[in-house]
DNA sequence: AAATTTTTGTGCGAATTGGTACAAAAATTT
DNA sequence: AAATTTTTGTACCAATTCGCACAAAAATTT
């Protein structure tokens, strides 16, 4: 089997490289809150009949419940609405949908999470930072479902890393994304002031880490919304005090 | 389709249910290390030509490596070297050749845990005892191969579990009894002495367990023992001090 | 309107899947 | 030694798997 790299799996299909691309950038059609369809020049062919980034997250949820090595194209197929050929087309193989899927939950809380979590001392305390922190994990690990799904990367990514290089190396990024942010989160509260010499950013990084594996774990066992977040109450408080 | 628990998953062939309870019970036959098949009289027909145990150790290296669903039975026949229909006499479906398989990886762990995990007030302190926990998990999520496993509850098991209702109940029943032991243990710890009143021992649990996490998913994401090691150390000194 | 370009949708095909039927084999019991 | 019991191993089956070929469709461009 050849080896192929995540970005490059991330990269496959020029379809919906161009789409993201369109979605990353500022609007440079003008400031107008139109569909991104209708601004830019249409392209030569027959139009796109779905939405990339509508379909990213149908197959998401559909893989976060089943996980990757059980989840058929045709079940794909029918959560998206969008046919086989076209998929192919648009994502790549199944393996490339998984990782566009998987970035597209990755940015989803990447995007919630710059709205809270900052720390320049003038705005509210370490604690209720990072119990905003915790319940945004809590939402996006419980609210996806009747019955609450877990962590994704936790839950599908974990499985498949072993098998498939491309999978292992997103995962080894996330988390070192995560621990980054974290590290970032705390030397900056440690310089404003908010947060005791003593302590150890990295360290506490890790901690944070383990706390939300730990959510992320219980709600794929079935805790409820509720019950996470007494846990986290009771691990934030542990940490940085009532 | 049908509902079929995790009680009964587990006791579904009776073959290796005998097995199961001369395993659990102390030897009836005697005092002396006699292998099983010597002790007791053998059965009526032809003799089974594998070790149960050593198979459910292969097929748990399997699913571990690839997770359940990417898991065929031609790969658990070749890892064996028993043959389809011998497993199916021997162990059931794939699901309950699983949830054995994912029993035997509990059972050793639970066994290596008793040996460390206890708190009297006589022996060490509470961070070596804490220390030497983590070194068991580290072994097991590094040890058992080139590239290190992880946890192969989280990697696997979660990852099935809201498709699978047997894998889920197993899942929740290892949490639970995780989070007694290491309740048990705290509680233990404070009439002891060795663990200052104003801890809460289900919290302090809560934590380890999150710790785990976090080690099992590393692990999983390629980290070595030593590193892990690096983040155990930390985190225990966190906790209990130096 | 004809040519071009891209997407769509039906349908297929080679390979793999989990599970089982059935006879041969290997042991104990009578 | 014949009968009985259990395991083994070959061979197979129906269902599902992923991926793709190919023509029809829908748009823009000339």
């Amino acid at each position: 089997m050849v080896h192929q790299s995540y970005e490059t799996l991330i990269h496959k299909s020029e379809a919906v490289e161009a789409d993201a691309v369109s979605l990353a950038l500022p609007d440079v059609c003008g400031d107008q809150a139109l569909e991104a369809s209708a601004c830019c020049k249409r392209p030569r062919g027959r139009p796109r009949a779905y939405d990339p980034d509508l379909v990213l997250k149908k197959a998401l949820h559909v893989f976060w419940q089943k996980g990757f090595a059980a989840t058929s194209l045709d079940d794909l197929v029918e959560a998206t609405g969008v046919n086989r050929p076209s998929l192919y087309a648009g994502f790549g193989d199944k393996e490339a949908l998984y990782l566009k899927s998987m970035q597209h939950y990755r940015q989803r809380i990447s995007e919630q999470l710059d709205t809270v979590l900052s720390c320049n001392g003038q705005g509210d305390s370490l604690s209720t930072i990072v119990g905003r922190y915790f319940d945004i994990m809590i939402g996006t690990y419980t609210g996806q479902s009747e019955h609450p799904l877990g962590c994704a990367f936790m839950c599908t990514a974990l499985n498949e890393a072993p098998q498939h290089e491309s999978i292992l190396e997103m995962l080894q990024n996330t988390i070192e994304e995560f621990d980054v942010r974290f590290e970032r989160f705390f030397t900056d509260a440690q310089t404003y002031g908010c947060l005791a010499a003593h302590h150890d950013p990295k360290v506490l990084a890790q901690m944070i880490g383990g706390i939300t594996a730990n959510l992320g774990v219980r709600a794929r066992a079935g805790a409820s919304a509720d019950e996470l977040r007494l846990i986290a109450g009771n691990m934030t408080r542990m940490l940085f005090g009532a």
